[in-house]
DNA sequence: TAATTATAGTTGTTTAAACAACTACAAAGT
DNA sequence: ACTTTGTAGTTGTTTAAACAACTATAATTA
């Protein structure tokens, strides 16, 4: 295939980091806002990794996040007040918070990836598989090639 | 082609709005600071309209980075703070400010534009024009759906 | 012309990201 | 055992995003 300089660096980076992303994430916050859901989209990303592993430590949503510890004490702080999460200590290793779900934090799993299921399916509407597969082979070489 | 179900909505989520726009954009910051250029990323995001046509207004501002209104007046109050540019009033419809690079803001195109070359050089390293103009595509498609 | 509506921008508040600096604890090396 | 190094988490500060509420001005329309 022969396709010639069509982008520029800038458009490149618009791109990869440009609105899109920022679109999604606040079309997210505002589908949990009109279906009554009080959570930001950074808490559902750390509800989203408990979802799947419950009782991990912070380092790991970290490292699951790509987010700095900071973020995340903050983040668990904030899901804790909301009912949704408790740290509890880990047996034998004081330094461990392990993160688990309150009864209540696991009630939401359900309406959660319902908005979210809705909220990207209407963003993703008119993509084909082949569109998604090479995006995310591509996404993987930039992470890669930054992380 | 035939391909099924490879990714859940879920990691569709994450592939169009998850960590890498979040390292991108961390990682463009950090090549600021090595390179002694005092800026953010979206502080750059308005640099990069007026280094296209200097002197819009804030509206302009907001529409063409897809910011809200405040967000834009926040980031023209810093870029102000630290000399880049200058609000001017309009001659005739006195709701308008017209934001113009200064001097020291005109200077800054090209050390910016070289850090942002190298950047993103960096990180789409492997990288195919045709897969470039497919994701490109593929965002106009979730733009248009969720815009 | 006066009232209404629309547009441009600002301010207040909450949540989050990034980074530096810090405390507490565990593991390794001597 | 003691010191050093590494790991886990927190706190402080600055910058930004989102949203609501607001002021000022212009355009519309009754």
């Amino acid at each position: 295939m022969n396709v010639t300089n069509l982008l520029t660096n800038e458009n490149k980076y618009n791109l990869l980091a440009g609105r899109v992303p920022l679109l999604l994430n606040r079309y997210l916050g505002q589908q949990f806002k009109n279906e009554g859901i009080n959570l930001s989209r950074e808490q559902w990303s750390i509800l989203a990794i408990l979802y799947h592993t419950d009782g991990v430590s912070q380092q790991f949503l970290a490292e699951a996040t790509s987010r700095d510890k900071p973020s995340v004490t903050r983040l668990v702080d904030n899901l804790e007040k909301l009912g949704f999460v408790e740290r509890r200590n880990h047996k034998t290793d004081r330094r461990l918070n392990l993160i688990f779900l309150t009864d209540s934090g696991k009630e939401m799993q359900d309406p959660i990836l319902n908005v979210v299921s809705k909220t990207i399916e209407k963003a993703t509407k008119g993509l084909t598989e082949e569109q998604i597969v090479i995006i995310r082979d591509a996404f993987q070489i930039v992470y890669d090639n930054i992380k």
